[in-house]
RNA sequence: GCGCCCGUAGCUCAGUCGGAUAGAGCAACAGCCUUCUAAGCUGUGGGCCAGUGGUUCGAAUCCACUCGGGCGUACCA
């Protein structure tokens, strides 16, 4: 909003000013920024600084000979300053807080959203566990990170297919049927042996007894049908358990894509003999190779299919994403931990190499969760068992503090999840500070719609011309700006540091500007201006997936 | 060894396409409830931006090297 005002309103001015300085040429740089000490004005541009090399004259000068040439409204800007070393700074007008905040009543509840994206087709694929064990603390920002980018997709406009890549068959199964058989016999017999780099969470023994109460102990002889008995009541368990977790976070997947499907429907052949046909697989040592040097000299050539005849993750990964080209997506988003690093480069190579924009892939790779607990690492480990789950993390804190926590920080640095703090200071965390700025609007909107007080979309708003007011105005402004800025980087903490910002300057104006203690048209305005900070906190939070309660 | 991420206040983190006095939250300290919710507001203290050198009018930001932490470097996913 704000953005749109200083592109219609300031670049024309300035623009005007430096064809008449003679810096035409130099237009192309004209840019305004924010100042970051907010008494240096409303906004502020470098051009003077930035044009000191080429008209080589010091940045001063150059900013009174564009000074000079301005001509502008007070009514819309109050005024114009050099300052330091030759920074322009503006100060807006009443003129141009009325414009605004016109622009946002239009706008309604509907604060935000935009079209930008035009209908275009998003595929954001995010959580992707298998059914091995229980969501932990990893997953749980992969799947509040994935939620965030998809919402704040939606709301730009785009149309957007969540999805969730899942295999429930393969080595890592197989082990799990194992790993539960085992638990299952050493109910009836304790020294019957544990499989090498078992499961060893509690949940398998929990299996492993429902099973025991079920078939008593007809299932101890290790036959295929028996394990597969125990393989598929794991499987179950463990579906059930990552559904309940998502549903918890208020997580729906539109699509369960099943790798499975990519061997059903000879996606799998088909991404071999294509790799063949443009020489980029080779057999050797019993193994089938993909030349990914030959795509690309950094990369180093890798096994896709293992002498056993089994494929490596690689091949379905690399027929997966070309799956989701088929689809017709335009923009393709993975949402994955660090640990995945080795691999993106492969698959990317790999889809260009046969023919897809690989221009349209972008993938997330998120930093690690270090899990603390009274100053200590807790390690995280789904095989060791010894894991803190996201399911106790949920009991613990609550869904809203849970998806605000893991979105704080930008995904290239680790996240430090204090458990003593989440636990026990939960009131202190920033997403209630943000909620009850929501809450007290809620309770000031009740209250004027008991007290019979009209809404009016007549508002005088050359009223507003505290300090806390015209803050919380210009915040107000920058809300589509954060959320095209967020999108644009893939990174979700640029809502929850705006809304934290834009509570801040709500707080501090519900705090020095009394509202339904004033009269007539101030307290009108003032009530406007509330409602407009009420869609905003509203509509962040919902990008967010945290609630906004009425009350609190 | 090589590749990627990180190192900023006591703690957790922003700021990194070069710009004004390096910011926020928490913690600490001092104030503010006869008032639309004190889960709030206002103020104070707190920094050799890991280190060294370079590039220039100007570097937390760019370059080189060094030191610390994480991840990867599989015929595991």
């Amino acid at each position: 909003m704000i953005n749109q005002m200083i592109e219609s309103i300031l670049q024309p001015i300035f623009s005007e000013a430096m064809l008449n300085a003679g810096y035409a040429d130099y237009i192309h740089l004209l840019h305004f920024e924010k100042p970051k000490i907010s008494s240096h004005g409303d906004c502020a541009t470098t051009i003077a600084l930035s044009l000191t090399k080429s008209a080589k004259k010091p940045p001063r000068a150059i900013a009174e000979e564009i000074i000079q040439q301005l001509q502008f409204d007070t009514v819309l800007i109050a005024s114009v300053e050099i300052a330091g070393p030759g920074f322009i700074n503006i100060r807006f007008g009443e003129l141009f807080y009325t414009k605004l905040l016109e622009s946002i009543a239009l706008a309604g509840e509907s604060y935000g959203k935009s079209s930008v994206g035009n209908g275009k087709k998003v595929n954001v694929e995010y959580v992707s566990a298998n059914p091995t064990g229980e969501l932990h603390l990893g997953h749980g920002r992969n799947a509040c990170i994935g939620d965030v980018i998809a919402n704040l997709y939606h709301w730009s406009g785009y149309d957007v297919t969540r999805e969730y890549y899942f295999n429930n068959a393969g080595n890592q199964m197989t082990l799990l049927g194992l790993s539960v058989h085992a638990r299952y016999c050493q109910i009836f017999d304790t020294t019957y042996p544990f499989p090498e780099n078992g499961y060893k969470g509690e949940y398998i023994s929990d299996i492993a007894q429902q099973l025991s109460e079920a078939h008593g102990n007809s299932l101890v002889e290790p036959t295929d049908s028996h394990i597969a008995v125990c393989k598929y009541a794991a499987e179950k368990w463990c579906t059930d358990s990552i559904q309940k977790t998502m549903a918890t976070l208020n997580i729906a997947h539109d699509v369960y894509f099943n790798e499975q499907t990519l061997y059903e429907d000879g996606s799998i052949d088909k991404t071999i003999q294509d790799l063949r046909e443009k020489q980029l697989v080779y057999e050797k040592e019993g193994a089938l190779w993909i030349a990914l040097s030959k795509i690309q000299e950094k990369l180093t050539d890798r096994v896709i299919v293992k002498s056993t005849g089994e494929p490596t993750y690689r091949l379905p990964d690399i027929a997966y994403h070309r799956n989701k080209f088929e689809r017709g997506y335009d923009t393709i988003v993975d949402v994955f931990g660090v640990d995945h690093i080795a691999t993106v480069p492969d698959i990317i190579a790999a889809t260009k190499a046969l023919g897809y924009d690989d221009e349209k892939i972008h993938v997330l790779l998120y930093q690690f969760v270090t899990l603390m607990e009274n100053g200590e690492q807790v390690k995280m480990s789904k095989r060791s068992g010894k894991s803190y789950t996201l399911n106790e993390l949920l009991n613990d804190v609550g869904g809203d503090v849970v998806r605000f926590f893991f979105i704080m920080r930008s995904i290239n640095t680790h996240l430090e999840f204090d458990l003593a703090l989440a636990k026990e200071q939960s009131e202190k965390n920033p997403v209630l500070y943000v909620q009850y700025a929501h809450a007290r609007i809620c309770r000031i909107m009740e209250t004027a719609k008991e007290r019979e007080i009209p809404l009016t979309n007549n508002n005088n708003y050359s009223l507003l011309e505290k300090d806390e007011e015209k803050n919380l105005i210009k915040t107000l402004a920058r809300f589509e700006e954060h959320i095209q800025r967020a999108l644009a980087s893939h990174e979700p903490y640029i809502i929850t540091e705006y809304l934290r910002e834009l509570a801040s300057d709500f707080h501090a104006f519900y705090h020095h500007c009394p509202v339904l203690r004033t009269e007539g048209e101030l307290r009108d305005v003032r009530i406007a201006l509330c409602k407009f900070s009420q869609s905003a906190l509203r509509n962040g939070l919902h990008i967010l997936g945290v609630s906004a309660p009425n009350s609190m």
